[in-house]
DNA sequence: TGTCAATCTGCAACGGGTGCGAACTAACAC
DNA sequence: GTGTTAGTTCGCACCCGTTGCAGATTGACA
């Protein structure tokens, strides 16, 4: 579980030429994204990526992340998440593993859950089972700290 | 596990005795709505109640259908579920349980998981804990034997 | 340097869901 | 039965996240 195990997006070296070999061109636009992704551990929005994209490169295209976003899920080099908040998260982080999401500030974070193959499981009968995802809800410690100060502030 | 511990939506009677003593009024929108509920194991849309609504009671609204249900669901008579396939899904099983979902066709089905207290979890370090979720998804037998039909078809 | 398929961008559109306000009605009092 | 009024219903406009489309552009290879 420590980092040396972490397994996270290639390099955008690594993913130029994973894409040239699936023949699939390489733009600036990608390039940047490839970037912007890579080591990447908030587990954005498309629109965050889009905010960051357009910083560095201005006239990037909404549409364009999502593109290259979906091109690198197909690939397998990240995971779509939806914890719940609307808007679809990238996940570089390719392990097997779970999330929890703040439920105030929606801050998603990685978890990785040992045991889960003891678990008694009823119900699942006629189904071919492809994923289990497990996904935990609550409160993160600003959130909390910022509820506190609010009702001290009051009271 | 079995059936007399199964907790449902409460009759139609009972959830108009409740929709009074919240000061809420019971209209015949709501009562169909009460009625299409109980026992209700689909996990329907609301696109979908809305449809079997209309077929008793052409004219109401679509609008009434999500205002209806967002009010059993605030009360805790029935839970919001997103299983990622668009749409909320509406439980009337206020259990604590989880779900699978057909990545084929979208059906959702309740499952029972015992033994998740013990799992070894890291990552939840700075989170207060509401709530876990898991969501198996696969594919159900209906579909499995139509793609083997499918499959037999072409060769 | 040329060729051409792949890509980019912007806009329209879509699905799910919500805010709003005018018309309506359940609930209670008399 | 009638009146009063707060809670509801309905339908429309609109929001958000996302995708389809098409014309202009450009990476990749000869």
């Amino acid at each position: 579980m420590g980092a040396s195990s972490f397994r996270t997006v290639k390099s955008p070296a690594e993913l130029t030429e994973t894409f040239r070999a699936n023949g699939l061109k390489v733009t600036p636009q990608r390039q940047l994204l490839f970037g912007l992704m890579h080591g990447n551990t908030v587990h954005p929005t498309a629109e965050a990526l889009f905010a960051e994209a357009s910083a560095r490169m201005p006239g990037i295209s909404l549409r364009t992340v999502y593109q290259t976003l979906t091109d690198l899920a197909s690939m397998g080099e990240l995971r779509l998440i939806d914890v719940g908040t609307g808007a679809t998260r990238f996940d570089p982080n390719t392990d097997d593993h779970h999330h929890v999401v703040c439920s105030s500030c929606g801050e998603v974070r990685d978890v990785y859950v040992a045991g889960s193959d003891r678990l008694k499981v009823d119900g699942l009968e006629g189904f071919r089972i492809e994923e289990a995802s497990i996904l935990f809800s609550g409160t993160c410690v600003t959130c909390a700290s910022d509820t506190v100060s609010r009702a001290s502030a009051r009271g």
